[in-house]
DNA sequence: TAAAACAAGGAAAACGTTTTCCAAAAGAAT
DNA sequence: ATTCTTTTGGAAAACGTTTTCCTTGTTTTA
């Protein structure tokens, strides 16, 4: 294996100025860098990212921390585009970056959990799907030890930024247009899990609209379950013009419940995931580019590495009717 | 942060022979055993993975190749689950271990991804989504450099082992299954992407079945792509009796031109997608479990790391009909 | 009883970087 | 010409492990 060792006597330079080198050190002449980088292209090295790992605290690896605790084919799609965006970003910044599964520090305690990460190099964190009662990462993002990304969460201090969405608009947004084109009076609204930072928005969201247009209102939590959904749709469904859902899940839940109903409501939901392309009804939904807000997050995270104040970033959404035609390839 | 120096200190041994209580080395009287892990106990220690990573080639770290170039929801369900499978075991056999998507190495050439790889000091590698015609990727298990584990093709050497189910058969138990259900004559079986290992197998499977029980059958490549087997069932089922498809996404494709077209089919698919259970008809299909396949692959490489010799794997597969009420959650 | 074999534990090098500090050379100021 | 800065590059320690030898002390064998 070629190392920085073999490029400095290619080059005939020390050590550590190859370091200084590929770090983009100043205090380095233009032609000893030619030299260097000459070197470095003639023995084709990479530097082993290990090393640097150990050696510097600050160059530091990344963690995804991905909450898969609620095993449905709609989270598992949200996850991968997350997941596949945050790590395309982070290989084209040049962070190292590991994936963690909830499976797998759930049984940790916060102290664990750091330790653990330490031991792995860690230096920053994206957090994924959390609720306001995880005692465990709300610890760890309040002891500043790393610094952090959490998206679709409020949470912000020096070292910590959150990502996503204006979830309060969008609700609102999407909601408003699907009750102007019906010219609906009578809403129910199945929001999301108790404790979701996203669920308190979007009701906050569905409420502020309602009292805009005069409406009243029945909410029900369905708890993102598609099951759920269905079930508080036939309960409730009846006498409302418009079932609006805080997820495009909950949404299929609803419709489906709908049409064994033998029944129309205009139905709404929040996501914008594949599957709203298959159950046969279209309905307007909430766009997110998953993607694209992990693509942010690292970006950030990497922004709070170099060294910059956390803050919260809102990325904008657009609203969509989802079709089969659009999304069968 | 605690490392081997203070548990060394804290029991009064060398560092050396901390090292070996660690890593259950012999010549350590059990004794001493006893004063180190009680040390280890009471100073929290955890070892720091990428030191041990950088000091030993051996212990190793490990790599998952995930190919994400065909963009669906139902492919990112395959994926994740593959990827949570694989990841939990690693966990629990405290393997190292990181993702890598297609698109982070598919501009490199073999020797450019092979000194990346060890650059990140990865020594074993699972490789998913393979197919005949990925020069890169054969080089790579040809070089033997790594151990590796392929996933749904028939690689062996002395470092490589092939985890799988049995495909042929799989697709012979389901078409056959379908087929008695309505005695059928004339097949359409829209296989898969030209040049895929599975695709191979499960064509073998199918005319196995046709020679057996003299049925005529017409065989067109849907490419794993819902709008191809769209497309071919409009084109061909016409005047078939079953459309057998080497995929659920094709399966899907082809059910909704059954019903656009307005004649019934019998329809079976292969893979046990939860999308299945949104399409509103019930078709048959193989069941895999691929959380447990992955688990298996890992499993499979922590042997191969252990020194054991390359070997085919082949998994069990079951036979399902996915309905909604099944999948509901 | 001497020699040989073995068991247990320690010292130190190695892994490939980063980073701190220091020395030399060159330029600027007096 | 002398001193003071500034720029450039090198030497060496540090990161936290693993692993190879080596030194003891103890047991076995003849």
């Amino acid at each position: 294996m070629v190392s920085i060792k073999d490029v400095a006597k290619h080059a005939g330079v020390a050590i550590s100025t190859v370091s200084k080198v590929l770090n983009n050190y100043p205090n380095v002449s233009e032609e000893t860098k030619q030299r260097v980088n000459r070197a470095v292209e003639e023995l084709n090295f990479v530097p082993n990212s290990v090393a640097a790992a150990l050696s510097s605290k600050q160059a530091g690896r990344v963690a995804l921390l991905v909450n898969v605790n609620m095993k449905t084919s709609a989270v598992d799609e949200i996850n991968m585009q997350h997941i596949t965006g945050a790590l395309n970003r982070a290989m084209e910044l040049s962070l190292d970056a590991i994936t963690l599964f909830s499976f797998m520090y759930q049984n940790m305690t916060v102290d664990e959990l750091i330790r653990y990460l330490k031991s792995q190099s860690i230096t920053g964190i994206i957090i994924y799907g959390m609720s306001k009662e995880d005692k465990v990462l709300h610890k760890l993002v309040a002891a500043q030890e790393f610094k952090c990304v959490v998206v679709n969460a409020p949470l912000v201090n020096e070292s910590t930024s959150s990502v996503g969405i204006d979830d309060r608009k969008a609700q609102y947004d999407v909601a408003r247009k699907t009750i102007e084109e019906n010219r609906c009076k009578r809403v129910l609204y199945i929001a999301g899990k108790r404790n979701g930072y996203v669920t308190d928005e979007r009701l906050l969201g569905m409420e502020q609209l309602a009292s805009e247009l005069g409406l009243t209102m029945l909410v029900r939590n369905g708890e993102f379950s598609e099951l759920q959904a269905r079930n508080i749709t036939m309960k409730y469904a009846k006498n409302k013009d418009v079932v609006v859902c805080a997820s495009d899940l909950m949404a299929i839940g609803a419709m489906k419940a709908l049409i064994e109903m033998d029944i129309f409501r205009p139905v709404c939901g929040f996501d914008g995931i594949v599957l709203m392309g298959y159950v046969g009804k279209q309905m307007n939904t909430v766009c997110q580019n998953f993607a694209e807000v992990s693509r942010n997050a690292m970006e950030e995270l990497h922004a709070l590495l170099g060294g910059a104040q956390g803050r919260k970033l809102v990325l904008p959404h657009s609203l969509a009717r989802m079709k089969y035609e659009d999304i069968i390839c």
